[in-house]
DNA sequence: ATAGTAAATGCGAACGTTCGCATAAACTGA
DNA sequence: TCAGTTTATGCGAACGTTCGCATTTACTAT
């Protein structure tokens, strides 16, 4: 490991003092051309870096931005995160940030993790996403007036830069989908009670079987925890009603209950596509393998992290976001057999 | 956003000098207890959080590592690679150090990228993954002598610290799966030629089946990026080889081209489990949501990395890596229904 | 020519630590 | 009791920048 390359040396080799060098690589200030050649030269020649930490100490900036997520149980990996982390990484890369990622376990110690961050100087600001109501984070980050940027809205009174998938509008768009397919007993397979997103996606529902005029029997409507298994028993629930109110059309607010719905609907003699269209959310690569393949709602993921990204920095930059503050963007159906019950076009062979 | 709390205010606060709180704070000299007591007290108090640049600037350390990965394609997400991450974060928290993550383009500029990342001296080492042969980066830091582990290993004359997972011992597990189910003409699908991974992985299939003493028909080893597209037309290609060498057996290495193989038995008319036995390699999430759910190799990903990073640090803080200095570790062979025909116990339902 | 302004560069200080050495105080043992 | 040793604390410097102000030099306009 070779020594440090310092302003000093290159400002002797330059033959300026060193604050001149540091100004002219700021574009601080003008300067003889002469001058500014024989600096660049130096830098160039030493192959001089500056060094980011006395920097940062100096300017009070770390140009890092602090990310951290939920990490997704090992048998159920997240590749919308991951695909939202890249496209962050490659917004932030070409402003010249970094992003710093650190693990987020319970809500209690990831408090302090954003205090830490935030006293010891390490990030200028941060994203968070999976928002919830009550989030302490949000409030927190709000309390302290530090900058950040959301995926994921809030209901209540604070005010923070965010963007968000339009869960509401995109089970509209399944319903939607199902009713011009001719289907009217259309149930949900929703999550509990009370979370943000489950009640921003449960709203498309109502909105839209009201809209058709279609009553809504309350036995459509099954919560549960997204999963696998949850997704399985609740189909297997509604399979068993009686024939008038026997659903021919799931929705499932998650890809992974949708899975557990077509395996149900298989095990009780039926084909899903063909009998029962289900419909997922989020598009996860698993979907389109499936048999049926699965018709599901896609997040314009990689927009939504670049856009974030940015609009972040510019206020790092800058001083105001860039409008809007806050936005709703809308998700795409992506139409596949277990809802049409025919191959898609230009599917895969 | 508050001011910070500095060390100088601190020593005001227990009336000591504020070298002697910084000495305190980093338990570097034993101090009257009453002295002490006042310290720490002060501290917390007035919350003190030391300045992570400016203790970086004078230890000349970060504490932090940096991490670069191959960006999966956005529709084929590598799940794997994020669990990678979250087992080095939570090792990494535990020991103060964080993660500082950069995009991966093409390898030019990434050789660009460490460079800077060294020169600023924003990391005190890095962790590789995806290793190929000839790998530049490797290289450069071994050149450079600047510390790093890496998620793979690469043949040649470097020698590094790393853990990879034995490709080829997975391989001829699979292999004597399918060889213990009485299947004898065995076809593997495999990388292009001259790959690091691939090598390694095909040369458990050659060894497997010499033990055996079955001779290798030279069109059951098919060549090609790991996609869907190349698993289904080269399957296609080996069910159309005449009857005495057309394979029963289908080795993939990876779930991908598994998901093609079996997407192909079944346009021949023939049933994945039943007809052909298929194996996988990575045991994506996918895996057992396909119908049939799928045989595949499981990395134990989450040891390696939390592994790695737990040398790495410990290298930093001693100057010496712990042992092995080299590992391979052995994949874990999950057995579902492509291979045996049967429903696995204990599987979803 | 001469004050007045603009442009080019230098200088000292500061950011908040850590580190080694110096010093003062307290304690040892004959 | 006094040199010798240990223990507790302080002090100055350094890490590599950026920043504002001071200074010098050159240029304009009367």
């Amino acid at each position: 490991m070779k020594r440090r390359v310092t302003l000093k040396e290159v400002a002797e080799q330059a033959s300026v003092s060193y604050q001149t060098v540091s100004k002219v690589i700021n574009q601080k200030v003008r300067i003889s051309p002469e001058a500014e050649q024989r600096i660049w030269k130096a830098v160039k020649d030493l192959d001089y870096t500056p060094s980011y930490t006395a920097r940062s100490l100096r300017s009070q900036r770390s140009q890092t931005i602090g990310y951290t997520w939920q990490p997704s149980p090992p048998d159920q990996a997240n590749p919308i995160l991951d695909l939202f982390l890249q496209s962050m990484f490659s917004s932030a890369e070409q402003k010249g940030y970094y992003l710093l990622c650190f693990p987020h376990r319970n809500q209690k110690k990831i408090l302090d993790a954003y205090r830490l961050l935030i006293d010891s100087g390490r990030v200028d600001a941060f994203v968070l996403s999976s928002v919830e109501n009550d989030d302490p984070c949000i409030q927190f980050l709000c309390d302290q007036n530090f900058p950040f940027v959301a995926f994921g809205r809030q209901d209540g009174d604070l005010h923070f830069p965010y963007i968000d998938v339009d869960g509401g509008l995109g089970i509209k768009m399944a319903v939607n989908h199902l009713l011009s397919l001719s289907h009217r007993k259309i149930a949900i397979l929703a999550w509990p009670l009370n979370s943000r997103v489950g009640d921003n996606r449960i709203e498309g529902y109502f909105s839209a079987m009201n809209s058709a005029g279609i009553e809504i029997h309350p036995e459509w409507v099954q919560r549960g925890e997204g999963t696998y298994k949850i997704g399985y028993s609740a189909t297997m629930k509604l399979l068993s009603l009686r024939e008038n109110i026997r659903p021919t059309g799931i929705i499932a607010m998650n890809d992974l209950m949708a899975i557990g719905a077509m395996a149900a609907i298989r095990h009780s003699g039926l084909l899903p596509g063909k009998d029962i269209a289900v419909t997922g959310f989020d598009d996860t690569p698993t979907a389109r393998y499936l048999r049926p393949p699965l018709t599901s709602l896609r997040q314009p993921i990689w927009d939504i992290g670049q856009n974030l990204m940015d609009r972040l920095i510019e206020f790092l930059e800058s001083g105001t976001y860039p409008l809007p503050f806050e936005e709703l963007v809308a998700p795409q159906l992506i139409i596949r057999e277990s809802s049409t019950g025919l191959p898609a076009q230009g599917e895969l062979l």
